[in-house]
DNA sequence: CTGAAAGCGCTAACAC
DNA sequence: GTGTTAGCGCTTTCAG
């Protein structure tokens, strides 16, 4: 069941019946309606691979990200389909493990398989290899700042400053010895996780020590875990963790050392998992517009697609991060529940 | 830079760089060794359009799911990919929003763009739609029970079984007036929790009541809403929640309330989320092998394309859910804390 | 072990 | 509006 079956069938040459499908306005309409109801007939469907062979729209986008369990990303991802859908485009979930090699090796596929374009979250790829997509042309995305700082296209929130206002809502709080709790991944933000708590502390004129610092797997058991080391050798009266994820877990080290939140210890998280919203006490955190950045991020690599690649190379579009006050702090000030 | 390119720069015919490609074995090594080099020197990528043009091996499968942003699919979609990378395959992830409208869409373009097979979760298919896959011999595999109740390749839990075991939980609590709260979707695995609930009163020798029964979207909101309706006419001792992330909702509802798990009301939820063992009290629920019913369906999927369609077809596997017993239902029997 | 030639299903100049 | 024709980049007989 290929086209020349169809234009047999149908009494026209192959190139009407390519018509219908590619410029059916130049195509009378008698025809044209014939020919959509032999194709039916004979349930035909164009082979995509001849047909892309020529041009190469492909209307596949790629999408590659470090964790695809992490709640967080998977709004992004949503944003990013929605996108996609709208464009009729299909999505390639690539899952690179916080791994540079499986994130090379995703790349090469795509790019062996010539998606439209990609989007990269929280890339590690060195910046002689975006260099490379560059020069190739390819449209290519940033979800949030990666292993290279040049500047390029991408979407991304404050992180470092998110941190900031983060521990100096602790500070401002009378909190004096801070803990902070670090992701192993990604890196990159963490690097600006720490960044952003020691300008703060800094700022307030309080010494930096390494004995507040823990790291560990972003999941709620690796927020246990670093939570136990922290509090064992920093006694911190205040915790500022990486992760929402990771704050959960901090909750139930610091319930089972018989320590109250926030009477004894304020605690801090960062994404605004709606899960925050019911955990006791009610979790602040650091809101990420995560679905936005999918969103965002997807029209920019469309427009790359459409209007070619230069329309938007070299854009940065910077969203922001908002801290959002519930219960886990003890503010006084604080104006009202959010859940 | 086409095969052509390579073969004029190598000296060579077309047929051998193409050789080199398919078969290396029937290359002499010195030929083949200086075709490869001069691949690498011309960065040249065999169009992968060309070459799918004819055999229809493309190594694409599709996944798709009704909603990406629930915690549980997305371990079922971890498992899928970790067989899916193992085997060199790409994952075309779609998002099918519980609308059978968008489901045929994507199955349509997956056909069309003669991806290897196809992964439904929840299906909204028909039979007849179902079986004209089979009919076309399109490898797919069904993740839990969908809309066709005719047998077929399948994975699933007992999910009536488990919602009886989980009503039963709270019977031999004493409780007495047990609420459930249904999730609107997958509409399918809330009628087989209701049946399997209908079946524990009934063998308790309990009526069933309508005002026991509330329904909401599957999110920390809706059961939220749905336990607020629940408890506004059904005065419930326990609360039987479709999903975890609907007793998160519930737990919220109470707690506003002024009533205290479990001593006014039991909780019980479904799907053991990892959050499920931080919030207060432990939530009692009922484990799902999320990522295992990815893995095993991966696997028998990639069954049916390696060994032909009829390898797996009709292939149903039952995987166990099983009960979780935490604080939340107050079990005096409960052995141990969990989480 | 290598090459010439035919063809995969489709698109797009170019004529009519 | 429609058909003729020449490719697209690759694979695969079939000869040598």
């Amino acid at each position: 069941m290929n086209i020349r079956a169809v234009a047999e069938k149908a009494g026209v040459s192959i190139t009407t019946v390519s018509r219908v499908l590619n410029h059916p306005e130049a195509v009378s309409k008698k025809t044209r309606e014939h020919i959509v109801s032999v194709m039916k007939e004979l349930n035909y469907t164009p082979n995509w691979f001849a047909r892309n062979i020529q041009s190469s729209r492909t209307n596949v986008v790629g999408l590659i990200l470090p964790d695809i369990l992490d709640p967080a990303s998977m709004e992004t991802a949503k944003g990013v389909e929605d996108v996609a859908h709208q464009k009729g485009c299909n999505l390639m979930l690539c899952h690179s493990e916080f791994h540079p090699g499986k994130e090379r090796e995703y790349v090469n596929t795509l790019l062996e398989r010539k998606a439209d374009g990609i989007l990269l979250a929280s890339s590690l790829l060195k910046c002689s290899e975006l260099k490379e997509l560059y020069n190739q042309h390819v449209p290519y995305v940033l979800l949030g700042k990666g292993s290279c700082e040049r500047s390029q296209n991408m979407v991304y929130t404050d992180i470092a400053h998110a941190a900031f206002e983060g521990t100096g809502h602790l500070l401002k709080l009378g909190r004096k010895r801070i803990g902070l709790i670090l992701s192993e991944n990604p890196k990159v933000e963490s690097e600006e996780k720490l960044e952003g708590y020691k300008r703060a502390l800094e700022s307030a004129g309080l010494p930096f020590s390494k004995e507040l610092i823990a790291k560990g797997k972003n999941s709620i058991e690796g927020g246990f875990a670093a939570a136990g080391k922290l509090l064992d050798k920093g006694n911190p009266d205040g915790i500022f963790a990486s992760t929402d994820q990771m704050a959960f877990g901090v909750m139930e080290k610091l319930k089972q050392l018989g320590k109250a939140i926030p009477e004894d210890v304020s605690l801090i998280g960062f994404d605004d998992l709606e899960t925050g919203a019911v955990v006791e006490p009610k979790l602040t955190t650091i809101t990420k517009p995560t679905y936005r950045m999918g969103l965002v991020a997807a029209r920019l690599l469309f427009d790359m697609i459409e209007e070619g690649f230069d329309a938007a190379d070299g854009q940065e579009i910077l969203l922001q991060s908002k801290l959002k006050i519930r219960k886990s702090c003890g503010n006084k000030d604080r104006v009202r529940e959010i859940w």
